[in-house]
DNA sequence: GTATAATTCAACCATATGGTTGAATATAGA
DNA sequence: TCTATATTCAACCATATGGTTGAATTATAC
């Protein structure tokens, strides 16, 4: 599972660094925008940000629907859900560490509650 | 909530778009690890994978530990959480669509299974 | 003290990024 | 058909990125 998306992975989150783009992912989250919505908002050229949703899409985060002389945009999660999926890694080292801190508060409750002495259970590995 | 760690997010991202430095983290959710030891896997030269190093390093990502000529390096889970928590925006979106999609399945069992007209609950605004 | 090991620094290079402006394209509306 | 609207395209620019190499730094080991 391990680096399977790599080359999605590197577009996604690349895309993801930029807070114009992330802004703009949010707004999408709300519902269909046109690009002149999508950029309304930022004080840049509308070629500019015509080059973020460009990212975006590229990226395969937002889908585009040609109607008219319009581009409806919308959000698609699936990219979104997989970098989601990536970073969860970090949960396991983050929970080891709650781990810990969850025992040693345990063992520091039971030494001021029972008796003054040292906790017997203390397994400080 | 939404953009208050703008910069963070910003570096952290970028840290992440690139395949090295997510291989890297990887590597260190393992335990904690000596830039030699970081950058032997990859076929580049030690300046730069010591550069990827720094890169997230001043994302927020690592901290190192200068133990006389050897640094170690180790995860520091926090912004990793940061980026996590941001990407569960698109979560609401998602499930908006499953409940669309469970609503919608409903609304097809309850139209097989009671009688063949319209079942009368569809509310498809 | 001198050699060696771990790491960074500095200069350099090619390419990517994010922005600009002005022209081009294509559709909608009168 | 003429005009206005929505969007992209192309050329350009400054800066950032990711890599290289060779020298510098610092600490260990003999």
């Amino acid at each position: 599972m391990v680096e399977l998306y790599t080359s999605q992975l590197d577009t996604v989150f690349h895309a993801l660094g930029d807070a114009t783009r992330r802004r703009m992912l949010l707004e999408l989250a709300a519902g269909e925008r046109t690009v002149g919505q999508l950029a309304e908002p930022f004080a840049m050229s509308l070629a500019a940000a015509s080059k973020h949703i460009k990212v975006l899409e590229s990226a395969g985060l937002i889908r585009r629907e040609v109607r008219g002389r319009t581009h409806l945009c919308r959000l698609e999660p699936g990219p979104l859900a997989t970098a989601h999926e990536w970073l969860s890694f970090y949960e396991r080292f983050w929970n080891r560490r709650l781990d810990v801190l969850e025992r040693l508060l345990r063992e520091e409750d039971a030494r001021n509650a029972s008796d003054p002495k040292q906790a017997p259970e203390g397994d400080d590995k």
